[in-house]
DNA sequence: ATTATCTATAGATCTATAGATAATGC
DNA sequence: ATTATCTATAGATCTATAGATAATGC
C-alpha cells in the first residue's frame, strides 16, 4: 500500500523521446527563448524540418516537456511525504520540523529550483490541458492534499509554495533575503 | 501622519503619457501578444515608426507600464491598510476578519484581478530594475511589512498572495474551486 | 525652426509544408 | 518499401532606423 502511481504518459517513439530529452536540456541550459525548433534540431545534429516527422508541432513538444516536469515534481513530492506511508498511517505532526508540510515544501523548493526553466514552463500561463495525459494534473497536485488533509489548506499551501518558488526563481526578492527563514515561517504557519 | 508616498515617476511628455495610456488599455483588452509597436500605433491612428520619436524603444514602454502597475497596486494596498493609520496607532487585530492581513489580501486580489494582464506584466519574469524609478519597488512592497510587522512573514504573505493571484489568473485551480474560502484560510493562517 | 508624422526598408527570427534524396530492413 | 533526413521556401511577424514631408509656432 502506497501512494497512487502516475497515469501512464502516452508513449512516444524512441526518437521522439530523444528529441524531448534534448529539448529538456536545451530549455534548462539556455532558457525558454532558446527553445526553437531550429536550435533544437541543431543540438540534435539535424535540420529543423526533420523534427516534424517525429512530433506534430511545437505545442506537442511543449506539452511533452510539461508532462515530464509535472511527473518529476510529483514523484519527488510523494517521495518526500514518505514512501508507502499513506496519510492514515502517519501520526499527525503539526508544528514539527519533520512534519509533512515541512517535508513537502522542502521537496517542492528543491525540485523547482533544480530545474527553474522547466518549472516556469510547467506553471507559467495557461496549461495546455487538452494535450496532457488525463489525470496527470490531479495526481500531481494531490500531495498537497495529503499533507494538509483539507482542500482549502491544500490550495493555500500550494499557492504559498508556488509564489515562493517563482519569486525566488525570477529574482524578485531582495538579494539579501534569508529565504530559508521565510520558507520555515510559511511551513510553521501552515502546520498550525 | 500617514503612509509614505510613492517616489515620483520620471515625467514623460504628454504625448508619451498618452501612448503609455493607450498601451495599458491595449494590453488589458487584448493580452500581451497584442502589445506590439505596430498594433499600438494602429490604436493611436499613427504608424509604428512614429512611436520612436516619443519613446526610445519597447522595453522603455514596458517599464512605464510596469511602473504604473506597481504604483496602482501599492496605492490600493496602502488605502486598504487604512489611510493615515500607520502601524503604531493600529491595535493588533490578529485572527479577526477585519485585520490588516485580511484587508491587505482582499485589496491585493481585487487590484490584481481587475487588470490581470497588467498584473502578469508586472510580476512575470525578471523585473527591469535598471529602468524603474529607484525606490518604487521597495515602496510598493512595504504594505506587506506593515501588515505583518516582520520581514519573513511579510515575504511569506506576499508569496501566498502572489501565488493565489497568478494561479487564479492563469486558470490553474480546478474550475469548481471555492477560492474565497482558500483566500480566507490563508488570511487566517497568516493572522495567527 | 521645430515637431509630428509618413514611406520605405533593413534585418532578425519563427513555424511549418512540399517534395527530393539517401539509407535501412525485408 | 519504409524511414530519416535534406533543401528550398512560403508566410508571418517584430523592432527599429533613415530620410522625406507636412503642419505648427515664432
Amino acid at each position: 500500500m502506497g501512494w497512487p502511481s502516475a497515469p501512464p504518459l502516452s508513449p512516444l517513439t524512441p526518437r521522439a523521446e530523444q528529441i524531448v530529452d534534448t529539448a529538456l536540456h536545451l530549455l534548462e541550459d539556455s532558457g525558454p527563448e532558446a527553445l526553437t525548433m531550429r536550435t533544437l534540431a541543431e543540438r540534435l545534429g539535424i535540420r529543423a524540418p526533420s523534427l516534424y516527422k517525429h512530433l506534430p508541432d511545437k505545442p506537442a513538444l511543449e506539452a511533452a516537456l510539461i508532462e515530464r516536469g509535472l511527473l518529476a515534481m510529483a514523484e519527488h513530492l510523494y517521495a518526500a511525504l514518505g514512501d508507502g506511508e499513506p496519510p492514515e498511517t502517519q501520526p499527525p505532526r503539526p508544528l514539527r520540523e519533520g512534519g509533512a508540510v515541512h517535508r513537502l515544501l522542502r521537496a517542492y523548493r528543491a525540485q523547482a529550483t533544480s530545474r527553474p526553466n522547466l518549472y516556469r514552463l510547467c506553471t507559467a500561463g495557461e496549461l495546455p490541458r487538452a494535450r496532457l495525459t488525463p489525470g496527470l494534473e490531479d495526481w500531481a497536485g494531490a500531495p498537497f492534499y495529503h499533507a494538509t488533509g483539507d482542500p482549502y489548506r491544500a490550495q493555500a499551501l500550494w499557492s504559498f509554495a508556488h509564489g515562493m518558488v517563482i519569486l525566488e526563481i525570477d529574482g524578485r526578492f531582495p538579494p539579501d533575503s534569508a529565504l530559508d527563514i521565510t520558507w520555515a515561517r510559511g511551513a510553521e504557519v501552515f502546520s498550525g
